[in-house]
DNA sequence: CGACGCGTTGAACGGGATCAACGGGGGTGG
DNA sequence: CCACCCCCGTTGATCCCGTTCAACGCGTCG
């Protein structure tokens, strides 16, 4: 993967029709592309807020409390584009679920960047409130749902993210591990594997190996679920 | 209390030394004053997202899930600008805790309003990902603390927040109920009041009546509390 | 006066955490 | 090649924190 081809994809997220030249000149010269392998951590200066851009691959956003535990805040999937501050009182940091290519770019730089075209500012504003809203939705989610509808939602977004990737029919392949469900859904490893447990009993969903999934009463997964969001 | 007066204190949080005569100008069309008395909700149009800043008073914005249950996102004091978002799975509502005064402002128009000042557009985005940080504390909150953590991070940074307001040593007043504490906790009434009385059994706080408190100990308190943010 | 919401406290319940044990897979080094 | 180990996933037993249900005093408003 090259970086003109980042910077095409990247331009197509945040810009409009009218000013794709002048933002490649912008952009080309702060984009950062990086390769991670499957867990590896995704090296970025903790002084200054960044933006991560997924071409390929998936990633987990881990806050890390002072006391070592890790909250997962977010997976990313190709085409998302992540916010992963420096300040606050947690850490932040990117992890690569599998072998991934990503462009890292420094945050004040692209604003910088941009700074001459508002379209462009506005686009990443907008970008910014709808992080924000589904952070929101994620909060009511850990404060409100119970285990159950909270596995069962997950499921039932996850499917559905990854089925649209793949294009595949019939099953999808989770790219995470039970504990990291867990780490994002305030539960732990054991209560996550339950639930799946529970939901393969009752026919809902049909599990090969520990990543093969396949959703069988996507209906009734969703009244399970009650409203769920979480969040890029 | 005066358009001018509240557009000048907006142009103070979003704006620039240099451009503050041009942010004026764009900015006094798009402000709506209001006066919203306690307990009342703020009239927003539930069609486009809005910005509202406090002038006097005390609000909170709250997420309604479908079954009647109401979550607290945050509280907001003078000086606040919070984004009230018009999509989503939830409908967002701003509530005056006391009698309140307003600024409310279409989103759409402020940036359209702003679209010739990448400074006043890259000010607000900075706001923007500090609110997202903020929820992202909240969220890692919500999922891992306990309620006697949260409770005692709620009071410690309240109480903080309204001192720099009275500027009373002494104490405080809290301006929502027990309820309200607890629906931003994700903690049931009696849980609040139950941790309320702990605190005060072992003098880490003083209360008196319903809304007067003081910070006793506030070191011990901060001990419970752990890592804590409860976002604007 | 009664009605209502708030705050507080007690008693019992229950959902999810915790502790514990076991099978499976994949990597590593003998 | 196999032995070993570590992590993942699963299931069972138990525990505990916060909810739920209930009762009561208080202030406020009709």
């Amino acid at each position: 993967m090259q970086k003109s081809a980042m910077v095409k994809n990247l331009i197509a997220l945040v810009g409009t029709r009218s000013d794709q030249e002048a933002l490649e000149e912008v952009l080309r010269p702060v984009v950062w592309p990086v390769k991670v392998r499957a867990g590896a951590q995704v090296r970025i200066s903790l002084s200054a807020d960044h933006l991560v851009y997924i071409q390929s691959g998936a990633t987990k956003l881990v806050a890390q409390a002072g006391d070592g535990e890790d909250h997962v805040l977010a997976f990313q999937f190709p085409g998302d584009l992540v916010t992963v501050s420096a300040s606050g009182p947690h850490t932040y940091l990117l992890y690569a679920l599998k072998d991934s290519e990503l462009a890292v770019l420094d945050q004040d730089e692209v604003i910088k960047a941009c700074s001459g075209m508002p379209e462009a500012l506005t686009n990443l504003l907008g970008r910014a409130m709808r992080a924000l809203n589904l952070c929101r939705d994620g909060a009511i989610l850990l404060s409100r749902r119970s285990a159950s509808e909270r596995v069962a939602g997950f499921i039932l977004q996850l499917a559905e993210r990854l089925k649209k990737m793949t294009d595949a029919e019939g099953g999808v392949c989770l790219p995470m591990t039970r504990r990291e469900m867990g780490e994002a859904l305030g539960l732990t490893v054991e209560t996550v594997s339950r639930e799946f447990s529970r939901l393969r009993a009752e026919g809902l969903i049909e599990t090969r190996g520990r990543a093969w999934l396949r959703v069988v009463e996507g209906p009734a997964l969703a009244a399970r679920a009650g409203l769920f969001a979480i969040a890029a």
